[in-house]
Parts: structure tokens; sequence; C-alpha cells
DNA sequence: GTCTATACAATGATAGAC
DNA sequence: GTCTATCATTGTATAGAC
């Protein structure tokens, strides 16, 4: 049945992308998964928006808007104060827009729920519980998934050091963010 | 491997898309890519994979051994042992496969690169600066994408503590692993 | 055993009817 | 303004040539 035109569309086009965008992943969700859920056709979404690029880009405007003032905020401190800014600000940035965060590193999960990846998981899970200690402080753990996440994210980037450097680099920047005695 | 040596059309089409897969990640590589890059048919690479999943799964096993590897060691220690093996043994394993790291965070980039995120890539430059104080030390910078790669995963993983204990767990620990003055 | 040829359902996107 | 009809491309599958 065709279904009566309304004008809310856009939104219940906006708000069921976000929801199966975080939880399938942007490539993992299809305009015919999002016209399902509005209940509406695959090409009445694309009346609305300019494809699926366009949606995305509409969702995750604010969090783009919020760094740019973060990164205003930062350009007019100087270097002794511009760190700890950066620090809080990043933390309340990526706590504030967490659904769009999901959103960006969404195909992760997507890919480590594959059959190559059994026991992946598990091993990941146990590798955290070590990197804590075996501590189950919520502030370990929280330490522990910093490292976790930064690690990788740290020797992906070309950063112009020998891996020997990076590598001990690295080691010793987690061990700091890990120590639970330090400041 | 191959016990008929006469061709070499399995090693080529891993080698291509292991490159293709970290330059485009996997979703964003089709088979046809593939099989352009190696001088094939789409067909031909099925005849060699059981499809795109099965080149995926051979070209990380690697990698999913040595963690496994890991795994094992790290169950042997004791609580106090443990912290500091996990950290190296965390570390040695990411930089030793860069590689299938990058494959894992592909779509990431790819996704970054949008218009939707015009500007992003440099105001995330300047971040970074500001997370190191803007020095230029190579450390500082390792340091600083530490966290970067951090707190996102550590905000998208639900680990059952309040927000403001997560915010102010995460930013005590970021700061700790960016202090140069530290351990 | 290795591969070409062909067909298939589902995807993102477009043109044009009402 | 809204949606039907259609398109090229994707991953996958099968048949059969050498």
């Amino acid at each position: 049945m065709s279904r009566s035109a309304r004008s809310g569309t856009r939104e219940e086009i906006l708000d069921a992308a976000s929801w199966l965008f975080a939880a399938t992943g942007f490539k993992g969700t299809s305009l015919q998964d999002i016209a399902g859920a509005v209940g509406c056709s695959k090409a009445a979404l694309l009346y609305h928006f300019d494809g699926k690029d366009a949606i995305l880009a509409e969702l995750l405007a604010p969090a783009v808007e919020a760094f740019e003032t973060l990164d205003a905020r930062l350009a007019a401190l100087g270097d002794e104060a511009v760190r700890r800014a950066a620090v809080e600000g990043f933390v309340d940035l990526v706590m504030r827009f967490r659904r769009e965060v999901t959103v960006l590193y969404g195909d992760l999960p997507d890919l480590l729920q594959r059959p190559a990846f059994a026991g992946v998981q598990e091993m990941t899970d146990r590798l955290l519980a070590a990197l804590t200690g075996r501590s189950a402080e919520p502030a370990a753990r929280a330490a522990a998934l910093l490292v976790l996440g930064g690690v990788p994210v740290a020797c992906m980037e070309p950063c112009g050091i020998g891996d020997d450097e990076l590598r001990s680099a690295l080691v010793r920047s987690a061990a700091r963010a890990l120590d639970p005695t330090g400041a």
C-alpha cells in the first residue's frame, strides 16, 4: 500500500538511520534496511536525501560542528594550557557524541564477528584483563580500553619514526596510562 | 600450500587483496578490483577461495595465530607480571601485523575521506598537536595518537560504569599517557 | 586442476510519471 | 513533492571448456 505522503518523513529517516548505522555499521546498512524501518520505499529516501552519504553527513553534522568549536578553542590557548584542555575537550566531545562515534567505528565490530575471528573476542577480553593486572576496578578497565584502542591507531599512522623508537614510546606511554599509582 | 605449483595465482590474489584491503578497506574493495589487479576474472578468484570472507580469513590467519600465542603466554603469568607482559606483547603484536591491523581499521579512513568530513582531518591534526602540548617529539606524537585512538574505543564499550566516573578515569589515564615526565 | 562464460539476487543511484 | 520503473555494480553460484 502506498502510504500517505507526510512531511515528517525526513526526521523519521534520520532517526532510523542513526539507529541502524550504530547497530550494523554504515556500509552494513542498506537503503532498503532504512526504508523498511521507516516504512517507505528506497527511492523515497533518495528524494529526501542526495544519497546514503548525505544521510550520514546530516547525522554527523552536530558532532563535526562541536569538533570545530573545540578546534577553535584550542587555537586560542598557549602551549602549556593546550594539552590539558585538549585532553578534557576530546574526552568530552567523544562521550557527548558516543552514538556518532560508534557509527564511525561501526565497521570494526562487524568484521570481528566474522567466522575468521572466532575466539578473538574472548582473547581480547582476556587481554583487557591482563592490561589491568587482572583488576576489577572500572578505572583500570577504562585505561586498558584506552590502550587497546590507542596502540593500533598509533601504529597505523605514518609518523616518521623508527619502529624501535615507536615501540618503546608506546610501551612507556601505555604503561603510564595503565599505572594506577600515577598522578 | 599449493600442491600443483604450476600457477602462483593464489599467492598473487592474497598479495593483491592484502594491498587493496589496507588501502581501501574490506567492504570498499570489490572482487572485481582484486581480479583486475591480479589480471584474472572474478570467477577465478572464487575457484581459489570460497568467497571474499575466505580471502580475508587467510590474510589475517597469521595475526590471529600470533594473538593466540600471546593469549596462552599471558595465561601462565601471575597478576603482578601480567600487565607489563600484556603491554609489551600487545604492542609487539600490533606492530608486527601492522598491515593486517590496517585492514581491520581500514573502513574508518574510508569514512573520513567523505565530503561530510571535509576539514575533520586537519582539525584532527591540530588536536594531535594540542595533545602533545605542541611538541614535535616523536614520542609525544606516539602518545597523542594512543590517546586519540583509545578514547573513542573506551567510550564505545559498555563497561558498567557511570559517565562521570568514566570521564574522569579517561582524563586521568590519558593525561598520564601524555605526561613526558612520567615513569 | 585451472579457469571462462554466464546467470542470479541485492545494492546504491537515476529518470521520469503522477 | 512523492514514488514507480529502471540501471549498473556488487557478492555469489553453477556449467563446462582446456
